[in-house]
DNA sequence: ACATTGACCTGAGAGC
DNA sequence: TGCTCTCAGGTCAATG
């Protein structure tokens, strides 16, 4: 689940549920998800401590204790976070919970445990050391470092626009929707793409993800004319009734419309 | 140096 | 019902 709308989704619901309260107890339910840290650790960084402010980049949350004290959620496949009150257990597959003086908890879940969970005292740094790219709504991503950024990849679009090195946040699901509003072909080669195409995919990226955002991730809430409602077997085109082809590029399922995004 | 593939993990759903 | 197989919205190390 988890691409860049899921998680700046996540984000604000971790604001308007969680900040400025006192941590009472962090449980670690499955030490495999911790990276770089131990449970006792994690315990003794935030015990006592609040959530001050969140930050995101890409698909990476950030929940800041103070300036230099970040706890890192990373959510994988199938991660995500629920605050519940006492009487309503955890969900099936926590594998954290953070407890709340005011007897509410925040659960981060994850089913696959493809998600990791860490501390970091400086985002600057950790971004450069995963090698994250420019987050896909940074106010700093122009059309001109886009073009150098994705249209110089000698693989497919596909592959360019999900690279987290070149720009951080997009995934399978929302790299399809964006060659689809572009109608650009998943197979086509970046380098090859006019500056037309680059341009329509420039728009595309942020059309999407605000859209997405405000549609608060949920596929059953995007615009019926987004291909998203209709990625499935047998789908059909929102915008020319034909039907939706799927098949592997780069190692990933691709949904298109042969029709509207034809040329490689 | 860059791009693509396979492995990592678990569970849901399809097909028999 | 119960088994096996395939696939899933991510990422990294190994391979081409």
């Amino acid at each position: 689940m988890p691409e860049l709308p899921d998680v700046e989704v996540f984000r604000r619901y971790l604001d308007s549920t969680c900040l400025h309260q006192c941590i009472a107890e962090v449980e670690t339910l499955d030490e495999g998800v911790l990276a770089g840290i131990s449970s006792r650790q994690l315990r003794s960084k935030l015990k006592g401590q609040q959530f001050q402010r969140t930050r995101r980049h890409g698909k990476y949350l950030f929940a800041g204790v103070h300036e230099h004290l970040w706890l890192v959620l990373h959510f994988g496949m199938t991660g995500y976070l629920k605050y519940f009150k006492d009487c309503d257990g955890a969900p099936r597959h926590t594998r954290l919970r953070v407890d709340f003086r005011n007897g509410h908890h925040l659960a981060y879940v994850c089913q696959r445990r493809l998600g990791e969970v860490g501390i970091t005292n400086d985002i600057e740094r950790l971004v450069a050391e995963k090698g994250l790219g420019l987050d896909g709504l940074n106010a700093d991503l122009g059309i001109d470092s886009f073009k150098s950024l994705v249209g110089t990849a000698r693989g497919s679009i596909k592959s360019a626009l999900m690279s987290q090195r070149r720009l951080a946040g997009l995934g399978n699901i929302y790299t399809d929707e964006i060659l689809f509003q572009a109608r650009v072909n998943p197979r086509a080669k970046a380098n090859r793409l006019t500056d037309g195409h680059l341009e329509r995919l420039f728009h595309s990226v942020k059309d999407v993800v605000e859209t997405a955002i405000q549609a608060k991730a949920q596929p059953g809430d995007m615009p019926s004319t987004y291909l998203l409602p209709h990625r499935e077997e047998g789908g059909v085109c929102p915008r020319c009734g034909g039907s939706l082809r799927h098949e592997k590029v780069s190692g990933r399922t691709s949904y298109y419309c042969p029709r509207c995004q034809g040329t490689t």
